[in-house]
DNA sequence: GCCAATGATTCTCT
DNA sequence: AGAGAATCATTGGC
């Protein structure tokens, strides 16, 4: 019977026979024995047990005593190797279950994971208890590999704390995300100024009211609003202009006349500019022109957003026809309506037979109907 | 409280 | 991607 094996019937017949201790846990050689002194080791295993049994009953000071006893004592490693030995042995079965369990693919959703769970605080606490370890194991048998172990399951509870940690401040963020975004269909109505902005582009544009990018940008910076706020109001607009023009008929005229007098001031001004300044021959204009005669568009073709009046020959060309236009207007707004209740000044010219604006041959910019080609006017240009 | 108006969203189509 | 259409949700007048 090797040495283990009588230390372990000594300790109540564990028997751990062809088992060898690893890790440079080996027994070493009992000092001053040449390993055939059996029953003076039971008898030394016997002394360290009653040492141990009895240490309560000891006051503080004997029990420093006999602690130091045992330190030194010759056969505290053997001892110590055993004693590990059998704690990892009966602890395997109890652990085993615990904490070889996969982590929860929850708490560990990626492996980057491990890499953002090493914090400082970790490492502190991890170096503090693997002194606490060492310590101890002076006294209680704790060998490195348990240590290892326990270090192992710090950083694994870290981990999951962590990750925790991670989980409910990504749902934190996730209910405020819903609430903020609640709170964004809490719409506003707009403002009338914008409104009327909005309104004026867009019976000005009858014939066509699809914007540019660079006319909805315009009329978002000036109406205050956002580019999908305008997208979205014309796409409203067009839908429910579409759905009832009786309907809309009145606001129609409303911004008809208003674009109308705005444009006759500017027409007025022209001539008077081209009078003075432009007496050369003036451009035909009608190249490119959209050919809409009743369309809301001709009261922009004088006249951006902002009401600025575009100069030059091009507009004194158009000005006898705008005062033309004017006076239609002002006659239609005075009540004029005609069999179906529906003002033939903005009937939906760009209505195709299925109700679309595409059929329109305007194109979707917002190039003046009185410009040419290849003007770098817009009508929401400053 | 009802209801029309209206801004926003969603789905479908081209 | 953008438009049309339907729908939702809120606002504001009565």
């Amino acid at each position: 019977m090797d040495e283990q094996a009588r230390i372990m019937q000594a300790l109540g017949g564990v028997s751990l026979a062809g088992h060898s201790v690893q890790g440079g846990m080996a027994l070493p050689p009992p000092h001053g024995h040449d390993g055939t002194d059996g029953d003076g080791r039971k008898q030394d295993i016997g002394d360290i047990l009653h040492q141990i049994m009895t240490i309560t009953d000891q006051s503080l000071d004997e029990a420093q005593a006999k602690k130091h006893g045992l330190n030194c004592h010759r056969m505290k490693p053997a001892l110590f190797s055993v004693l590990c030995e059998i704690k990892e042995k009966t602890g395997l079965s109890i652990r085993g279950a615990q904490e070889e369990d996969p982590p929860d693919p929850q708490l560990m959703p990626v492996s980057s994971a491990q890499n953002c769970l090493s914090p400082q605080a970790c490492n502190e606490f991890t170096t503090h208890v693997m002194n606490l370890l060492r310590e101890q194991s002076r006294t209680r048998p704790i060998s490195p590999k348990e240590i290892e172990r326990m270090v192992s399951i710090i950083h694994r509870k870290f981990s999951s704390i962590q990750m925790q940690l991670k989980q409910s401040t990504c749902e934190a963020v996730m209910i405020l995300r819903s609430r903020f975004l609640d709170a964004r269909r809490k719409r506003r109505n707009f403002s009338k100024q914008a409104t009327e902005i909005l309104n004026e582009y867009f019976y000005s544009h009858l014939s066509n009211p699809y914007p540019s990018e660079e006319a909805k940008e315009e009329l978002a910076k000036k109406c205050s609003i956002t580019v999908s706020q305008v997208s979205n109001w014309f796409g409203n607009k067009r839908i429910r202009y579409k759905k009832n023009i009786g309907k809309f008929q009145e606001e129609a005229n409303l911004y008809a006349a208003k674009t109308a007098v705005t444009a006759a001031h500017a027409a007025a001004a022209a001539v008077q500019n081209s009078q003075t300044n432009s007496p050369t021959t003036p451009n035909s204009g009608s190249s490119g022109s959209f050919n809409l005669p009743n369309s809301g568009d001709m009261f922009m073709s004088m006249q951006n957003l902002n009401g600025d009046s575009y100069q030059g020959a091009q507009v004194g060309a158009n000005v006898q026809s705008q005062v033309d236009t004017l006076r239609h207007v002002i006659s239609q707004t005075a009540g004029y309506n005609d069999a179906l209740g529906v003002n033939p000044m903005y009937s939906p010219h760009g209505l195709n037979g299925n109700g679309g604006w595409h059929d329109a041959t305007t194109p979707s910019s917002v190039i003046s109907p009185t410009e040419g080609p290849g003007s770098v006017h817009s009508d929401t240009s400053n």
